[in-house]
DNA sequence: CTGAAAGCGCTTACAG
DNA sequence: CTGAAAGCGCTTACAG
């Protein structure tokens, strides 16, 4: 590989001016850009990455931390990666993937961190990850808040919670029912924790009681097969078996909402006729293809992705001015045909 | 940040031995060892990636070069990244993700790549991205084999496309199908070219004719609802408007599954009762979770991410010892629900 | 087993 | 607008 010493000796230029060239940070003649590209193209030169983040200190990568053993399941990471992906992008940064757990690593990673900033997936309370971003002095931006000691001001991108629990029970209660099983995400996870209460309190508001059963936590690190079995031995268990009224299940995800249909198939109900089904964080696409297709809410996952590069750009003063750390994606629910209306008077006769 | 030389002066030591302690290279005493390691804790020092990369000439970074557009749709994809991922941590490397389209981009990257190698997805013929690799002297291994003019020898991983096509039609035409519509992928894949040849190739052996609207192309570059239309237009066209025969299925992918799966409902049809389904990339769970659930062909994607990892491993000197250039995963047939037998003697009653 | 010194390939004040 | 020189923070022969 041709360095920037044979580009400069070829073109009869300093070292100083070729740099100036590729890296357009300072004027450079016309004759002599052209002179210098002319050469480096002839020798196929391009400016070594390595060496200028050394000097600049600067590596021109963000990395995207996301748990392992949750790696990648649902189509909102999907989304979520490509929507910081394409922005990242945009702003000249690469994105390096990272998972965390060091254990089972032949070669343990011993040196900084070759990133300028990271975005963190599914925060936990007290998540250590945060901890090591937070010593290491590296801007970071989560996707839900953090809940960490001592970390009082961090930015993060996030739906509203609370507001999109309380929309989905209106939209719910307004349909007639009353007992709705939740199906939430981990219960480590921030966002899960802040659901959770919102949901208690968005039920109570409308004069409703949730009952302890009504509430599951979807077991952390699941594999694949574990992770379809969660809605399903749920639904099983408390329809089935305990033989709980069950009129609306609201599922985290479009897993657990596809193994919740086998299980309510199974169980000889229907969807909507016997029991609605509700899913928080649902690929649009697949909930269409699904049979009946499926009532959600559309998080914007692409957009939360979009958002949260747009956030550690601000941090590490590529993007100038005032800006909020604490970004809002709306999340609307998108009617489909897995929910239907009670009709309390026929109770009555 | 402390750097090495804080450390060596505190230690008493040069930065030669502090190196040697982290870099475990040269042997060190275990006295000099720790009072390298405990002066490294109070400042919390940990060796500067980029800098040693200057003088390793090492990033310790492969790319995972994804072509823009067709980005992350499938399950394949998902876990395909999972087995390189965790492959690649094994061995102490780190994975940059890598798109490819260089316009929208408002900051060109106009360095080298800070990677070490590159695991290609989703090769065409005469793919750019790999010239560029080629000329760049950067080694990297294509998932399916490589067809660029000049380029001779090139490691990949892949299935055996065509012992798998004429699995598959040894399994449908078995079971008495003769009607077979194939759903291809995108028709600039090597692996789709090779496949749809393969296809018609084992239907010959068994004396069966492919017909021109047998066989489709996904359409390139399709954003997520137009891919969930392919297969859904195909289907109804093919069976519905132009009244072909047509018992069974063939589908490229997941999605593409779905889509025909409702195409087959709206046209009044059921699987597998009028028409068969098979899958040749599909997810596992979601295969299962389908109603009825779908017979595939499962690719092992974590499986295919992993040996493409440690086929880096062996051209970077990481591994040694000889190595296949171009490894096989084998795709197994699962059967499921979504295929019946036809009985010819019915017809002829 | 340890140290002194050169060097990896750039960028960046400083001077003109 | 351009050049000469120092320096980014490490590793690596070389010498002992």
């Amino acid at each position: 590989m041709a360095k920037i010493d044979d580009v400069a000796r070829l073109a009869k230029v300093s070292k100083g001016t070729v740099s100036n060239v590729f890296s357009q940070k300072r004027p450079t003649s016309n004759e002599v850009r052209e002179r210098v590209m002319s050469v480096s193209r002839q020798l196929n030169y391009v400016p070594n990455h390595t060496a200028r983040s050394l000097v600049t200190k600067k590596t021109m990568a963000i990395g995207l931390t996301i748990p392992h053993g949750s790696f990648f399941f649902s189509a909102f990471h999907t989304q979520f990666i490509n929507g910081v992906i394409l922005e990242a992008a945009y702003y000249g940064y690469r994105v390096l993937l990272d998972i965390i757990p060091v254990h089972e690593v032949k070669t343990p990673f011993l040196t900084s961190y070759p990133i300028d900033g990271a975005v963190v997936m599914r925060p936990t309370a007290n998540d250590e990850r945060i901890n090591l971003m937070h010593m290491g002095q590296i801007p970071f931006v989560t996707v839900g808040h953090v809940m960490n000691e001592n970390i009082e001001h961090s930015t993060s991108v996030d739906n509203d919670n609370v507001q999109m629990m309380s929309n989905i029970c209106e939209y719910l209660v307004g349909k007639g029912h009353k007992d709705i099983m939740f199906l939430n995400a981990n219960e480590h996870m921030t966002v899960s924790i802040d659901r959770k209460a919102s949901f208690i309190q968005a039920m109570k508001v409308r004069g409703l009681d949730v009952e302890e059963h009504m509430i599951h936590h979807k077991p952390p690190e699941l594999n694949s097969s574990e992770y379809m079995d969660y809605g399903y031995e749920e639904t099983v268990n408390i329809i089935g078996k305990m033989n709980k009224k069950v009129t609306a299940i609201i599922a985290d995800d479009d897993r657990t909402a596809f193994s919740v249909l086998n299980a309510i198939k199974d169980l000889n109900l229907t969807v909507p006729g016997d029991v609605s089904l509700f899913v928080i964080c649902g690929d649009n696409s697949m909930m269409v293809q699904s049979n009946p297709s499926l009532t959600s809410m559309d998080l914007q996952p692409s957009e939360l992705g979009a958002q949260s590069v747009r956030l550690l750009m601000h941090q590490l003063g590529v993007l100038q001015g005032e800006y909020e750390e604490n970004i809002i994606v709306e999340g609307k629910i998108i009617e489909r045909n897995s929910v239907s209306t009670i009709d309390h008077e026929e109770d009555r006769k």
